[in-house]
This record gives C-alpha cells, sequence and structure tokens, in this order.
DNA sequence: CATGAATGAGATTTCATTCAT
DNA sequence: TATGAATGAAATCTCATTCAT
C-alpha cells in the first residue's frame, strides 16, 4: 500500500519541516528520525550526511518552485497578469507545500550550501530578475536594480507567511489580494 | 586605561557579528572568545550561559532600535513624515549596527528566546503598529492587517539590507531613496 | 551449474582477501558481501556472525597448512631434506592460496579467536616443533627453544612474503633457494 | 610535580599499549581515555582525530628507534661488530619501549599511515639497507636482496619479542645471544 | 578577574545483525 | 534460499561549561 519510497520521502519531509522550524544546525539526525518514524540509521540509507540531505531538499524545492512559476507562464500578456502569475504561483506553492519557501529563504545563504544549490538558486532569481527587467525597460516597473526588488517582494511575502504559519495572521483570499496588491503598488512605476 | 566593561562589549560585539552571519546554533563559544580576544571561560563571567548571552544581545538591539526609532518621532507631522522618520530610522540604526537588524530578524522566532526578549519585541513592533493603526483610521495606509504591512516593510527592509552586507547592492542615497519610495507606496493607501 | 556450496566459499574467499589486507576489525561484513558478490543476509545463512566467520577461515587454512605440510613427510630423510620439505609446503601453500598464512599470522594472537582456532594453531606450530627437537637431540639443530626457533623461520617467512605480495620483491626460484638457505644457516647446529 | 605535558604522554602511552596489542581498528578512543585516565574529549585537544594520533604515534617511535640504532654506530668496525651494535640496539630499543617495535611492524602497512609516517619508515629501513648493501659488496654478506634480508632478521626478532611479550619465552641474556647469533647466521655469507 | 585545559553529555556517523519479501 | 532495507547500539567527534591556576 505504501508507495516504494515512502521512506525516503518520510525523512525528506520531516527535515523540511524540522529545517524551517529550528533551522539546519539545532535540528539533530534523532529528531528527523523520529519524527519521520524511522530508525537514525536509515536517514543514512539516502544521504550520505547531513549536508547532503539539506542540500537535496533545498534542490529539490527550488526546482519545484522554479517550476511552479515557469508552468504556464502568460508569456504575452500585460506585465501586471505577469506579476499576478508570479504572486499566484508563491501562494500555491506556498499551500502546497507548507514550510518550503520559509526554508528556502531562511537557508539561502547557509554556510552549508554546495554550489549546485547556489546555482539552482539562482536560477530561480532568474525568473523574477528577467521579469523585471523587462518591465524596466518597458517603464512599467520602478527604476530599482531588480535585485532589489526581489528581496522586496520575496522578503515581505515570506516575513507575511511566517505569520500565518506561527497563526498570527489567516490566509484569506482577501488578505492575499491586498497583500498582492501592496507588493505590486512596491515595485510598479508609478507615473 | 581599559573601560571596565571593555571585555564584555568585545564579547557582545564578536556574538553579535557571529550569530548575523552563521546563526545561534552555528556559533560556538570558542569562536566568540577567539573573535572577542578572550577566554572562553571568561565569557561565562559575564554570561551565565549561551542562551542568556543570545537574549541579553537580542534585548539589547530591540531596545537600541526602538530608542532610535521613537527619538525625535515627529509627533504632529504628516504621515509621510513620520514614515520618513521610521524609514531612515532603519537605516540609520543598520549603519551604526552593523548586524543588529539583520541578527534581530534572524532570530526573531528562534526557539530559545525567553519571555522578556520577545516582549521587548513586541514593544518594538508596537511602533510600527500604532503607526499603521492611526494612518489606516485617517484613510492614509492600506487596509491590511498593521502586522501584514510591518512584515512587508520589515521583510523588504531587511531581506535588501542582506544584499547589501553581502555585497551584491551599494547603499547609495539614491537606492535608498528608491527603495523607501518603494515601501511607502506597498503601505499607503492609494485612492 | 553452480555448486551449492559457490556462495560460501565465495564467501570465505573474500572474506579472506580482506582480513588480510585490511585485517578483520577494518573489515565491513557489507565489504565481504560485495566482493563476494552476494547479499550481506546471505553470509549470516552460512555464518552465525563474523567472529564465527573468522574463526572458520582461520581454522580452515591453519587445518589446511597443517595437512600441506605432513603430506609426503619424508620420515626417514635427512634433516635437511625434511627441512627443505617444510619450507617448500610453506612455499607451495602460499603459492595456492595467496593470503592464507598472511592472515594466519596477522590474526594469530587476536582477541576474538576461539578455542578451537588456538588448539588448531597449536597443532600446526607443532610440526615444527617435533621437528626442531629431534633436530636439536641429534644435534643438528641450534640449542634455542623449539618456540624461538619457529619464530625466526615463521616470522622471517611471512614479512618476505609480504614483500612478494606488495611487489617489492619477485618471487623466483633463485630467491626462494636463497632464503631458504638463509632459513635454514639461521636454525641449523653450526660446528 | 607531575611533568607540564603527562596528559598528552599519558594518551600516547595507552594509545601505543593498546595499539600493539589489540591493534588500530579495535581499540577505541573510550579504551584509550579509560587506560590514560582522562577525559574522552581531552584526546581531541592533542591530536586532531585517531588517525592523527596513530599517525603521530607512529612517526614518534620510528624515529626514536632510528635514533637509537644511528647512536653510537661503530663506523669503522668489522662487519660482524656493526651488526652486533644493530641487534643490541633492537633489543635495547624494545627493552625500554615495551611495544612500539611490535606496534610499528604490525601497523607497518597500514591503510591509515600518511605519506609522513611512510617516508620516516623508509628512513629506518635505510640503516638497515645500507648495512647489508655494503656487507654483499665486501663479501661479508648473503646475496640476496637488501629488502629480503631485513624481512628475516625483522621479522624472525619481532615475532620473537611477541613471545616474550606474551611470557612464552624469557629474555635472557643467553637466549638473546643465541638468537643474535641464529640471525646472523642468517644474513652472513658462509664460505 | 581572566584564562584555557579538561570534561562528559550529546551530536554525527558507522555497521553488525535482523527480517520481510 | 537469498536479499538488502532497516535498525539501534556503539563508535567517532564536538562543544558548552567548569575549575584550578
Amino acid at each position: 500500500m505504501p508507495t516504494s519510497t515512502t521512506k525516503r520521502d518520510d525523512i525528506l519531509d520531516s527535515a523540511l519541516t524540522l529545517f524551517a522550524e529550528r533551522g539546519f544546525d539545532a535540528t539533530t539526525i534523532p529528531m528527523i528520525a523520529t519524527d519521520a518514524k524511522v530508525g537514525a540509521g536509515t536517514i543514512y540509507r539516502y544521504f550520505a550526511n547531513k549536508e547532503v540531505l539539506v542540500n537535496t531538499l533545498f534542490q529539490h524545492y527550488v526546482t519545484l518552485f522554479k517550476e511552479a512559476l515557469e508552468k504556464d507562464y502568460p508569456e504575452g500578456a500585460g506585465i501586471r497578469e505577469q506579476f499576478h502569475h508570479l504572486f499566484q504561483g508563491m501562494i500555491r506553492f506556498t499551500n502546497e507545500h507548507d514550510h518550503a519557501l520559509y526554508f528556502i529563504k531562511t537557508h539561502t545563504s547557509a554556510y552549508f550550501l554546495d554550489a549546485e544549490s547556489r546555482e539552482q538558486f539562482g536560477h530561480l532569481l532568474m525568473i523574477f530578475e528577467d521579469f523585471f527587467e523587462v518591465g524596466k525597460q518597458h517603464g512599467h516597473i520602478r527604476p530599482l536594480p531588480s535585485k532589489a526588488l526581489i528581496a522586496i517582494i520575496f522578503g515581505g511575502f515570506l516575513q507575511l507567511y511566517q505569520l500565518i504559519r506561527v497563526g498570527e495572521l489567516e490566509a484569506s483570499a482577501e488578505l492575499l489580494a491586498g497583500v498582492e496588491e501592496s507588493c505590486w503598488d512596491a515595485v510598479r512605476h508609478h507615473s
């Protein structure tokens, strides 16, 4: 009945939650093992060591997120609709993978990320960077460095979602629409 | 010649830098001692243990930040000017205390913060919360939960400053003015 | 086609090589399984545990060696010819069972050998002991304790064969004849 | 009262004994710590890891042995006297450093020895190699490869000393003189 | 006061052994 | 009978904390 790779997935799921909640260094292998209901040694059957585990997890979700953003991207549409697509992508991804985006953000500049992880993350940023660059050329987006715009959107969105996760805010459609509008106003060029 | 509290301050300075750069759990007491040029044992003369140290540090900078924001607050002025005051406060504080705000943000929901730290942090948020609440009543601020607005401003600002710290962006007056405008547009009520 | 005991033999062969090359403690069951091209669990079908395996191996080769020495022993011949027989036996045995003698020597006083293994090894020594005892009585052999004479011959021979195995020396007939002569001079009574 | 470096020396002493008796892999850090009467963590203050410890130990005793052999070497004397010097050096060294020579021999081709250890060991062999090479040129030594001659002497001597350590033989002056004579006959050229 | 050597509890990791398939 | 995934006990190693100097 259980899927074949259940164990490996259980480990990844538990690791994601714990890394997001406590951070990499404060999460011990026994904690992950207990949460995943596997023996501690089992983790090492699937991942050579703790760093490989965290990098695997990081790359997995970064890739998934990138694909979610790229899927059905409205190439020919107006910039507002494209922004909506990206923002909805963030929301949908966060809803589907509870702790993933928060985990990504809080571990983005961690000392233990390997070259591959950093590169994958670079690819992810590129989506936003391209969007902003084109938007600036057309005069639709504020003339600020794309990196800065990304930071504002990303930083704001994730800080917000942390509140939702913690339960201090509820993710109503209304709130999310309002936040999207707020973020859009943060980056769009006001004439 | 050296002030009596020199060592204590050296320890706090080193701890701030290391906690901001590596996080609490990845920072060891010997690391702090080496960086502060004191013996590892000396840290325990000033702080009962590592958790007391991090809480002391957290409360110290949260309080300092709060005071910086409250100082010369333009009570009677217009909302845009008040926002400018708060934003300038963030910038000035970050310039004066290099890693402080980033340390605060990354450790805001850490498992080892004690009640006092959480309370102090609550006080800090209150400044922004009050600002937004009044602004919303007057129709100057977007009708979103204050917590959400704070998250957007704070999250965006800090994500940005991380880029500056890492060296990916330069903190020119121009950039900062642009970012302030962006953040203001994110929270203000657009008619 | 394959004999039913093939797997058992494969395991013993692999274990012999690995124990000789790395030693008992540095050799893991998975290593043996991989080398023998069987599953790790299969080893436990044939041997109750790792210690049983090593003792089985030890006794097997000690017995084999003993039989090789006893076979065609020139009872009535002169002492030099008997010595030649023993020495040739060592060489032939080593050629036939690559790592066996080296494995025996390096594990001779190991903490995990059981009573049976020690006893078997005692029997093996007895052959040499008898040879030396009789030789001393007839004045052909140096008046030293037989154990000492055995140590000299055995120790020297095996140290030499290690060099051959490692490739630092080549096992030419000439070399071996020279070494036999050397060993003989080491033990014979010089008038 | 205790010497300053007592702890480090205690660790090395215990490690030597245990490595000689059980081998590197069968000796655990807690075993060494217990024997040395220090905390397990203390060992890591002096040696980065177990491999560094064993290499340090190896190099220490190889060097000590080499120096013992070189000290008062009778350069101008006859070959028999030089051989006597070397043999006595082995005996004296073994008496002074109980397990050292046996430890060296049993770990000489171990997988964990680093380049420095192997080089030091090469230097040690050189002393014997030089002795045999010169001896062969003068026709005093058997025309066998020096490596082979070294193996015979070394292998024999150490195998013998193992018996002494284990208590199966007693190291009387008589026995040692006899063994020296035996070894000399093993290597000298018989006209 | 200040130090850093020493410690042991606890973290990471390995591996002999079991057992469901 | 054969397998190798799974396990947990035990090994290696780290580090917060203590304490003699």
